[in-house]
DNA sequence: TCAAAAGTGTTAGATTTACACCCATGA
DNA sequence: TCATGGGTGTAAATCTAACACTTTTGA
């Protein structure tokens, strides 16, 4: 297949934006990089496209080695390709951002991997074009979130209104009204009011929902 | 760098969706395949990344080529990296879309090149998965256009209110109320009544319109 | 004179926004 | 008893959607 051969290849690797959401605050997970070029800059976790494996198998691998969860929530956020993007070779990434509920991820799993939590808007400097990743991410996520019910993946199966309420703030940048807000989450019987109640946010105790999944598909009328 | 050669490369290609506007519909640039595999095939038309230079400058060389246009319009769609989607080795592919204004594309190029428009709900069966990217490239150009005043790349510099409309009909895929749309246009000081008239779609005219770059900078109410 | 496209306002309904107080409880 | 977060409704303003007729002119 001598045609092919005119051109060169590159390396291609996944770069991944693991969304948590925690004390009313959205979260991103970044590690001090474990190799050169870049050792010990603040990175976000990735790895490399194997020969057998699609974009998508490759970033699906990279979030279950890092989290040990699998079937998480992954969206492509775009391929990054400047020449010398990556100090060493040529490298092409492509971004994925990922929604997990912090909890999911065990403590002990996210020490030996050396990676943290930080509130997005304290993000700091990244290798290489990282922090363009997240700032990519974050706004494809947010347009997302408006119209369809990703939301909850960042969220305990039982959450309250106020968590749920939280989440959009800290998503969307700016504070919501809280009867507005209700009022939405009402017309949407696919958000389901449970007859539980949670006693850890507030002393007189707040109804705990749930996203009823089965429902939402037979009448998808998400907005918010 | 041996921590490179631990993974295998691959190579990188550019696919482009370049779409035009003409007789009221929404086109697409597509051409038979000129070389293995899948010679023969209706094909979007694309290219290999080069060591030296990143995907955007691929696609915008790439473009350029194609339709002798510099300085287009152009968005990138995604990484598509399925590991057989090219029947003869593994490529990646990255997906752009470019708006152009088809009289812009001289035909005696087009015809060099042997690519023609089709309508984008008239496009047959693609190579690989160049099915899939022209939906998706649809589907985001779409959603741009109700956003940011980019329709105007696939017009002439003047235009009337209805060669408008029936542009954002064929991208929306839907009728829109005439005294609406203009209403809605009206509010725009950026798109500008010129004092010219056209007299080729209508035996009355039609006022010509503009679109003023500068004057949307400074006040960006784009909505529609 | 008629066919074909240009141009123009109003109204009802739906959606969105702003806004303030009482409740239940644990400390 | 008081501080904290939970929970609730209404009214004004804005936006959206539906809708029909007159104008101009070339054939």
């Amino acid at each position: 297949m001598t045609f092919y051969n005119e051109h060169s290849k590159v390396w291609v690797s996944v770069d991944c934006i693991i969304f948590g959401f925690d004390e009313s605050k959205l979260k991103v997970l970044i590690g001090r990089r474990q190799m050169d070029p870049g050792r010990g800059e603040w990175s976000l976790y990735g790895g490399f496209v194997a020969a057998d494996e699609s974009i998508d198998e490759a970033a699906k691998r990279t979030l279950s080695e890092l989290t040990g969860i699998h079937n998480i929530f992954m969206r492509q956020v775009g391929a990054f390709g400047k020449v010398d993007r990556d100090p060493g070779e040529r490298v092409i990434s492509v971004a994925y951002y990922a929604l997990i509920n912090v909890k999911d991820y065990d403590e002990k799993l996210r020490r030996e991997h050396e990676v943290e939590w930080v509130n997005i808007n304290e993000i700091p400097q990244l290798y290489s074009d990282h922090n363009e990743m997240v700032m990519k991410a974050w706004k494809l996520m947010k347009q997302k979130m408006r119209t369809e019910p990703i939301g909850f993946r960042l969220l305990p199966p039982l959450f309250t209104l106020t968590q749920l309420q939280r989440l959009y703030e800290a998503v969307g940048g700016e504070e919501i009204d809280k009867r507005n807000f209700r009022k939405r989450i009402k017309d949407m019987d696919f958000i389901e009011k449970t007859e539980l109640i949670d006693k850890l946010s507030s002393k007189r105790g707040a109804f705990l929902y749930r996203f009823n999944n089965k429902a939402y598909k037979e009448d998808p009328n998400f907005k918010l």
